[in-house]
DNA sequence: CGTTCAACCTGGGCGC
DNA sequence: TGCGCCCAGGTTGAAC
């Protein structure tokens, strides 16, 4: 579920944990299977302990939460870590009481009364990742040569160079993490409808101009989408990490709007299937390249 | 190079 | 009510 401006929002809402020190942390009743966790469960946990909490910032999906080791007041590289969080499809950061206390995956106490106490990792399907990386496994998990520039700041250029030649589906391409971090099924989506191109284009065939579209929508519907808190779709969705929905699905223009007509003409929005995810278009607004 | 499929999981919604 | 099936915001690896 979360795309780029759900994990900006999460990561927006654990500001208050920057500066602070960890009690402990705990993998309760070991929920996470142990192949999500990176390295051992028990290790991550004993390396959090103690630790001060540096700062907390967002590689493409994913939460990055930098860590001095304990006792490490000087900031030397080679006490440093990286508490790199996964959401996958379901998974949260709260900062306050999660849905269910069945789906907790991580417990990570702060020292001190200051708020929040604690923060969680909560997934209720579980397919999320934790990792604690060093700064070699922080570049190998985020580093250019897998996560491509952030959509946020995306430029036609950059689409035009990386994806230009490609014989892809443009729907498929912007879900291409090294072309580009951040962009998630509905974004796409919503992407493509606002920039008039027709999903199953491919790469090779769109020209300068419709990058430039793609770019700048992308950076438009991602940092409107971040401004309204992401997209909360049905209950048990994604929230913020004070547990609020986000209210960017109001801005969804054909995002599961299957059957319903086209604000923009009166089209009704169709559904297709393409690189295996449900896609959804409007055939006349989506025309152009 | 690109596509397709299965797998990893839980749970909501729908048809019968 | 209950059951079985399909679907879901993501990613990976194998097979073709």
């Amino acid at each position: 579920m979360p795309e780029l401006p759900e994990v900006e929002t999460m990561c927006r809402g654990l500001a208050g944990i920057v500066g602070r020190r960890i009690e402990r942390a705990d993998f309760p009743r070991g929920r996470v299977r142990p192949l999500l966790v990176e390295p051992a469960r028990s290790v991550v946990a004993r390396r959090l302990a103690g630790a001060e909490i540096v700062a907390v910032g967002r590689r493409g999906k994913r939460v990055v939460i930098e860590l001095a080791a304990a006792g490490s007041m000087a900031a030397s590289v080679d006490r440093r870590h990286w508490l790199v969080i996964e959401p996958r499809m379901t998974g949260l950061m709260l900062v306050v009481e999660p849905p269910s206390a069945e789906h907790v995956r991580l417990v990570v106490d702060l020292a001190g009364s200051a708020s929040p106490r604690r923060f969680l990792f909560w997934d209720r399907r579980g397919l999320g990742t934790i990792r604690l990386l060093d700064d070699r496994g922080l570049e190998a998990a985020c580093g250019a040569a897998t996560l491509g520039p952030d959509g946020l700041g995306i430029t036609g250029d950059d689409l035009a160079s990386r994806l230009g030649r490609s014989r892809r589906a443009v729907k498929a391409a912007l879900l291409d993490q090294r072309a580009v971090a951040g962009i998630g099924n509905i974004y796409a989506c919503e992407i493509l409808f606002r920039s008039g191109i027709d999903p199953r284009v491919t790469c090779r065939r769109l020209g300068r101009a419709a990058w430039e579209r793609v770019a700048a929508e992308a950076r438009r519907v991602l940092a409107e989408a971040v401004r309204l808190e992401g997209s909360s779709i049905g209950d048990e969705t994604y929230r913020t990490a004070d547990s609020r929905p986000g209210r960017a699905q109001t801005m969804h223009r054909v995002y599961g709007r299957v059957g319903e007509p086209c604000r923009a003409c009166g089209t009704v929005i169709e559904r297709i299937v393409l690189a295996q995810r449900a896609t959804f278009l409007c055939r006349h607004c989506q025309r152009r390249r």
